[in-house]
DNA sequence: ACGTAAATGGACGGCACCGTCCACCTGACC
DNA sequence: GGTCAGGTGGACGGTGCCGTCCATTTACGT
């Protein structure tokens, strides 16, 4: 089949194939179809949250209240919805990012970003997985990820620099950390919260460049359970 | 249809209704049937250790060279295929716990023991989930696992008095540090792997009753990526 | 050699989810 | 009020996996 590439060329409408809708601005949209859109970006938010980013998108279209077909009008892919559900908190993460590398003391700043970031992680199982995997397809992850990379390197020298690190510490052991912690977040929140927290005392403890004669305390250790989901797969 | 509650009460062999071969000792089988399990528990434990546990029976069967019904017949459930296929795995596992607490040096048996099973962990994510929930179903897991946590008491508490461990550490932080290893079973063996050393000795090191003023060294940190499958499923 | 029961493989119906299509509403504009 | 593009819901075909059924093959005892 050599001939004709697909691209129907005779079709007119193809210089603007999907100009109907899907890629309209929001604020266009007829009123009732706005207010769809911003049920069904809640309506998934709570149940990959939930269930994590495999759920059902049946499931996410009858929280919502709408017919799968509006859910694919707005969001034609999952990665589509993924993306514009976790617009919020990923920015959100930028911000407490800059937050970290504008704080005069680096090893608090870094301490606090990663205690934020965990934190999410551990209580949003789709958060987890979006974060985690970087969604190549969904987000410019290439130029996003790449300025995030170095933001760390920076933060990471700045507080070796300051001698709050460890000589051998690594900026690869930011990502070690994290996956670390994306590990509690199959538990239930109610243990997989202190349980994040007391990892990261933990590690941080560790990371200290002079540790003190006598370590400083740990928040509670949970029960942890560990016959949970653990993860593999939906509820 | 209230009558005759099933159990067809006219058929002689009700008395042993599934008597014919799922119940039957690897032992008593033909011995071509006896070479199609192992081929199967072959096939099984390369596959969810590479694929996880929700890998399709069907690549199974194919990769053992057998149909579907031959999978079946010898393991009529996915657990009772998981429960074969990690038999050897789990004994070995517990003889190294055996080992851990025959240990004169408490501390030193507990790192060996981690060690040990974060190496598999890590490797096998077969292993890593069925490990780790336990798998209520599939195996007597009450007893087994109300003796091991006993015996892991026991040798933290040895460790403890050992002055070996810090005062404010807990039991409870054993699965946290498990969870926390399996949190790397996403990335690639040949990163997951020197990883989950780093961790481990980070940890360790933060577990420690009186750290020296300065740390011991470190395993190499691995380049980690964090776009890899992380965990959602499939391939 | 032959009869029988065990063993086998692939086909099959069932199920859950995906993503599209279409016939029917509905809000905006004249 | 009428028109119509934009919007909607549910039905529908497609796909992948599950677990069973059955016609055929294979090993063992005589």
């Amino acid at each position: 089949m050599p001939a004709e590439i697909s691209h129907n060329t005779d079709d007119p409408a193809s210089a603007a194939p999907l100009g109907t809708a899907i890629d309209r601005l929001p604020a266009d949209l007829r009123p009732d179809a706005r207010r769809n859109r911003e049920r069904v970006l809640k309506a998934a938010r709570e149940v990959f949250a939930a269930q994590g980013i495999d759920a059902p998108m049946s499931t996410v279209a009858r929280r919502a209240g709408v017919g799968v077909a509006t859910l694919y009008r707005r969001f034609p892919t999952r990665s589509a919805l993924l993306a514009a559900a976790f617009d919020d908190q990923l920015a959100e993460c930028a911000t407490v990012f800059e937050e970290a590398l504008a704080d005069p003391n680096p090893g608090h700043g870094l301490y606090t970003l990663l205690e934020t970031v965990c934190t999410t992680l551990v209580t949003d199982r789709g958060f987890d997985t979006v974060f985690m995997t970087g969604f190549p397809e969904a987000l410019d992850c290439g130029r996003e990820r790449a300025c995030a990379e170095a933001g760390l390197n920076h933060l990471v020298q700045r507080a070796l620099d300051a001698g709050q690190l460890r000589k051998d510490f690594d900026t690869a052991d930011i990502p070690l950390l994290l996956l670390a912690v994306s590990g509690l977040a199959g538990q239930p929140p109610e243990t997989a919260l202190p349980a994040a927290r007391r990892l990261l005392t933990y590690l941080f403890q560790s990371f200290q460049a002079h540790p003190p004669s006598r370590p400083g305390p740990l928040p509670p250790a949970p029960r942890m359970d560990l016959t949970g989901p653990h993860r593999t797969d939906g509820v």
